[in-house]
DNA sequence: ATTGTGGCCTGCCCGC
DNA sequence: TGCGGGCAGGCCACAA
């Protein structure tokens, strides 16, 4: 499902939109729409108008209009992007690997022919115009050691659902979640507050690495731990059988010899 | 404020 | 073999 590494990947192929005039705005699926904004006014934002970069905070794509006003993407559990027809990525877990043209909820269609496709099955994405950035916290692929401290401290909260709070650390969905810890040997029911500040450094570092090896495999879905996420899966680190159990909320996979 | 829970959405998997 | 109840999780509303 689209994370950070998805989003990642859908920023750098929305920049192949850069620069081209909006001609038209289709909305077959209006209530993809957030925050109260309607066609007519998204339509108004984009037509004839021209994107001027792609940005990313967390999960959330940003597209900056020129004029200042800006196109927020989010794509939920299933949502994909398409430029000029063509997808940022393979494959994407938990979403159908067929095409269904019902599926498109936004076309925003360039003068030039081509066009910027939101293709989301399930409906969990949505589209926000200028939206809240002070709702999510430090980008997790940036956040500093300093950063992540604070959004730990003090909590009582497990680990893990402090990883998953957007606006304590943005950009870190389930599965990274999973894959980070596992590979920085932390049981995702810690209270949050209980790490060590040799802990914290460490799981910073490995967020990091985590997301770029993420990136480059070119997902989310790639991780070393993701292929056991299933019954009878082993740690691929020390074989022993995985615990499988609800962390935060979310469905959570964990080493129980090696994670502590 | 913080933490936890349930609902939304819908295609697909598994067990009957 | 066909069918239908769960399941998946990002995000939000709401409760304690």
């Amino acid at each position: 499902m689209p994370e950070l590494p998805e989003v990642e990947a859908y920023r750098r192929l929305a920049e192949r939109s850069v620069g081209r005039v909006v001609g038209r705005v289709e909305l077959p699926d209006p209530w993809f729409l957030k925050g109260g904004l309607t066609p007519a006014m998204l339509g108004a934002a984009l037509t004839g108008h021209r994107f001027a970069a792609f940005r990313r905070v967390g999960k959330l794509l940003l597209g900056d209009i020129d004029g200042g006003r800006r196109l927020g993407l989010r794509f939920g559990m299933t949502g994909t992007l398409v430029v000029d027809g063509r997808a940022a990525l393979d494959g994407l877990l938990y979403a159908p690997a067929r095409h269904d043209p019902a599926w498109e909820r936004v076309r925003i269609a360039f003068v030039d022919g081509g066009s910027l496709v939101v293709r989301d099955p399930r409906r969990l994405g949505g589209v926000t115009l200028d939206p809240d950035l002070g709702r999510l916290g430090p980008d997790a692929a940036a956040i500093t050691g300093d950063e992540l401290a604070a959004a730990l401290a003090g909590s009582t909260a497990p680990l893990k659902a402090r990883l998953l709070d957007q606006s304590r650390v943005a950009g870190v969905g389930n599965l990274v979640a999973d894959e980070v810890l596992w590979k920085a040997g932390l049981d995702p029911r810690r209270p949050a507050g209980s790490l060590a500040p040799t802990e914290v450094h460490l799981l910073c570092g490995t967020v990091h690495a985590v997301i770029a090896d993420l990136v480059a495999r070119g997902g989310s879905h790639r991780g070393d731990l993701t292929g056991e996420r299933r019954r009878d899966g082993r740690c691929p680190q020390d074989g022993a059988p995985l615990t499988r159990s609800t962390v935060g909320g979310r469905t959570t996979w964990w080493c129980p010899v090696h994670q502590h």
